[in-house]
DNA sequence: ATCGAGTATAA
DNA sequence: GTTGCTACTCGAT
């Protein structure tokens, strides 16, 4: 009888139609030397809970339920086992009966006539994949080394074996960290901006992959090709050879760089019209492709398909915080190197044309495939951190959201609270919450200005310890103030109100993200030690993200765990935190300046010393509950505040500050927002430089005249006098048409196919007419309207500046004018 | 002058 | 399939 130890990769589930359409839970995975198998484990089955309303109906509904044969297509739906549970139930003790079944799909059946019966207040839990099910209550995990024991069965998966289990037990704490991997990349021949997959053919495509492989396939030849350049006889033919190459390389992921979104449907759609199927399943099924909302994803039985670029979106961007997320930023950002220089504009040209150049555009495209493997690995620990708190396979966590994410580590985390889950909201119970809305965060109002010594503080991890610290959980909502802990006043649904959380027995988020957040504080000492051991990082970054996702889980209405009134009282809490703190702050008559949801600025200004400060802040961590902690932030010797655009109110959210290494920090101005132009961004920048460094506001104006009389002369650099904007929509969706959406149309009008989410980049000229009417696609503009930039870019960005240090727009003008004028 | 739509960013 | 808050421009009225 065979025995190993492997890791699986991915972990599925199958209905056996030789078993009567049994549920089989699927695992592909690699073995500790090096081969690839299937282990197939039949005994696991699915179930599901009815509650009941009382023990003693335990016996008759378990008889109704065992007798009920309901006549599906092809099948009869039936029970196997029923048992009686007590559980917990969002706080509540309750009857619980345990409902197994044969086949997975037979809860949705059964489901329905079991919550009808009498007795049966509900069914739950019905929705949960048995593959996650299995991880659950197994602890059997992707990429967690497990010993398998079975029979070598004839399957048709393209394996070194394929097993069925007869013992599977998990192994403590090894996990496959260096997984074998491809990644790939296609280049499509297109003359203009969006390749059209009807007309324009797939001309290479590159991969490059574990232990320094590296090929491209193309189907044209060129003087002076490498060897590592095949060329075939056509696109089909290329195609095919990259089926094969992928197959016999057998790599544990392929990986891809937006592969979900271009690569893969862009090859489905043209070995679709070549009559080829995408047949790299180890079970020699299709690729399988699924679209929800507006992103689409491409799965491959046995063979993770990973889409690096959606776990960088959607994941790691937190800490990267980057203004675009191509591979050529990313890349240049993580790696220190970006794609080649070759113009990708060009390649339908070099393609026509034929001869060396095309050698450019085969290294361009290896390059992008090494890239995209780089990137890879260095998130490979990132990764396998949200492997392990969620249970999910790579495959799933590599495109998971923040709901999926909390939702998956409390699933697997149930058993120790006794407590089933709700099901997921269905639409119509979505739709009805999403129109609620709970009032959020405070901001102090700043008075503009430029502020000396400024101290800045903030509470660590105000939402996650506010939770855990007043038992915030939908399991401990209760009615009575008894045992409880009140919210501070707060606003729902109108009206004012508090809520009450029983503080007698732990609830489960409290309880969970206390766990992860001593954890976390935990690693963190040890990193001071080892600063920059890379799994260490993951580990406290990835419970940095789970902590602070419990409170937008709250109130996220496709949550099973949905809670306005956590979410609403969280955020209360916040408000009355900041609030007493800022009062402390004044009666020690320090001058607040700022704060936001959880910080506060504190201007030191000749009165009070950075001594002062830090003993103030301990002061306050001595009346903190355990958990919660005030921690400086930073120290600034100079910080500035502007007002609002109309009135003379100081602008929220919108300020900058320089450090004692002379770095200066902007929020929220223009100079660190996409969708202004660059000279505005630029001119911004150095205006507030200056003045938060040399306190020279004449050399601040004299700074903006020049700039102001290069921009009039119409010198300035094409490029920066580009706005870009992205489109949110298809340009026929527009109600009210902007600029960069009559730009759109310009676009579609010689041809390209701008879609939802590209940039448009545009400049305006001059003319007559609205902004929309007189702009025009980047690389059509060789001059832009002076004026325009001038009055709606380059003034805006830095007038309110000026304005907090007394200077008016009208001097600057005033100034500028008498100057342009002499010009003439 | 005012408002809604659209876009983007902070925390 | 995280939340809410603020600020701005453009175009319509």
């Amino acid at each position: 009888m065979p025995e190993f130890s492997f890791y699986p990769l991915s972990i599925d589930s199958i209905t056996d139609p030789e078993a009567g359409n049994s549920g089989v839970i699927r695992l592909f995975g690699r073995t500790t030397d090096n081969k690839r198998v299937c282990v197939l484990d039949p005994s696991f089955s699915a179930y599901f809970w009815a509650i009941i309303d009382k023990k003693s109906s335990v016996k008759s509904l378990t008889e109704e339920i065992l007798a009920l044969k309901l006549d599906e297509t092809k099948r009869i739906v039936h029970a196997t086992n029923v048992t009686y549970e007590e559980k917990q139930f969002l706080g509540e003790t309750v009857h619980a009966l345990k409902i197994a079944v044969n086949n997975p799909r037979d809860i949705n059946v059964l489901k329905d006539d079991i919550k009808e019966m009498t007795g049966v207040i509900k069914c739950t839990e019905t929705d949960i994949p048995l593959a996650q099910r299995y991880t659950v209550d197994t602890g059997i995990e992707p990429l967690q080394l497990c010993t398998v024991k079975g029979t070598a069965i004839k399957k048709d998966y393209i394996t070194d074996m394929t097993i069925e289990a007869t013992h599977l037990t998990a192994k403590e704490d090894s996990l496959l960290t260096q997984p074998r991997m491809l990644a790939f990349d296609i280049e499509v021949y297109n003359k203009i901006r969006s390749p059209n997959s009807d007309e324009d053919p797939i001309v290479m495509v590159a991969m490059y992959g574990t232990g320094n492989y590296k090929k491209v396939i193309t189907w044209k030849d060129y003087p002076g090709r490498k060897k590592h350049v095949t060329v075939v006889k056509n696109e089909e033919a290329l195609i095919a050879m990259f089926l094969d190459d992928v197959r016999s390389f057998g790599p544990d992921y392929l990986v891809g760089y937006y592969s979900d979104g271009f690569d893969f449907p862009y090859l489905k759609d043209r070995a679709h019209q070549m009559g080829i199927d995408l047949d790299l399943g180890l079970d020699e099924s299709n690729v399988r492709f699924s679209r929800r909302a507006n992103t689409s994803t491409a799965k491959i039985t046995g063979m993770p398909h990973m889409d690096i670029f959606k776990f960088i979106r959607r994941i790691v961007s937190g800490q990267l915080n980057l203004p675009s997320y191509t591979l050529d930023a990313v890349a240049k950002h993580l790696l220190g190197e970006g794609k080649t220089g070759a113009d990708v504009g060009q390649l339908y040209a070099a393609w026509d044309e034929g001869g060396e150049r095309l050698g450019e555009y085969a290294e361009y495209n290896l390059i992008d495939a090494k890239r995209t493997f780089q990137l890879m690995e260095i998130m490979i620990p990132q990764l396998n951190e949200f492997v392990k708190i969620t249970g999910l396979p790579p495959e799933e966590v590599s495109r998971m959201s923040y709901g999926r994410l909390v939702e998956s580590y409390l699933l697997k985390n149930l058993q120790q609270f006794n407590e089933i889950a709700p099901n997921r909201p269905y639409q119509n119970v979505i739709g009805a919450r999403d129109g609620d809305r709970v009032e959020g965060a405070f901001v102090f109002q700043p008075e503009p200005g430029v502020y000396e010594d400024v101290a800045v503080f903030d509470f660590k991890s105000l939402y996650p310890t506010i939770i855990s610290v007043h038992n915030i959980c939908p399991s401990t909502l209760t009615a009575g103030k008894k045992d409880a802990h009140t919210t501070p006043e707060l606003t729902f649904h109108g009206k004012k109100r508090t809520f009450n959380y029983n503080y007698k027995k732990d609830g489960i988020f409290p309880k969970l993200i206390r766990d992860i957040l001593i954890r976390r504080n935990r690693i963190k000492e040890m990193l001071k030690k080892n600063k920059k051991d890379p799994v260490l990082h993951a580990r406290q970054y990835s419970l940095k993200i789970l902590a602070n996702s419990a409170y937008g889980y709250f109130g996220f209405s496709g949550a099973r765990w949905y809670c306005k009134e956590c979410a609403a009282s969280t955020t209360a809490y916040g408000r009355d935190y900041i609030a007493k703190l800022i009062e402390k702050a004044e009666k020690e008559k320090f001058k607040v300046i700022y704060g936001d949801t959880d910080s506060i600025f504190l201007s030191l200004g000749g009165k009070k010393t950075l001594a002062n400060a830090k003993t103030f802040l301990d002061d306050v961590n001595k009346e903190l509950p355990s958990l919660m902690e005030l921690e400086l932030d930073g120290f600034y010797p100079r910080g500035i505040f502007v007002m609002k655009k109309g009135d003379k109110t100081g602008a929220k959210k919108k300020y900058a500050l320089i450090d004692e290494e002379h770095d200066v920090k902007i929020v929220g101005f223009e100079t660190v927002r996409g969708d202004w132009s660059g000279i505005a961004k630029d001119t911004q920048k150095e205006v507030l430089r200056i003045i938060l460094e040399d306190n020279d506001i004449k050399k601040a104006v004299r700074y903006v005249r020049d700039v102001l009389m290069k921009t009039e002369s119409g010198k300035l650099p094409i490029e920066q006098v580009h706005i870009s904007k992205k489109l949110t929509r298809g340009v026929d969706e527009y109600t009210a048409e902007g600029p960069h959406v009559k730009v759109a149309r310009q676009l579609i009008k010689r041809g390209e196919t701008p879609g939802i989410g590209s940039t448009i980049t545009y400049v305006v000229q001059e003319g007559k007419g609205s902004i929309g009417g007189r702009s025009v696609p980047a690389d059509e503009a060789e001059a832009y309207d002076a004026e325009y930039y001038i009055k709606n870019q380059i003034i805006p960005a830095v007038e309110r500046i000026f304005e907090a240090v007394g200077y008016k727009k009208e001097d600057l003008l005033a100034e500028h004018k008498q100057k342009s004028l002499g010009d003439f």
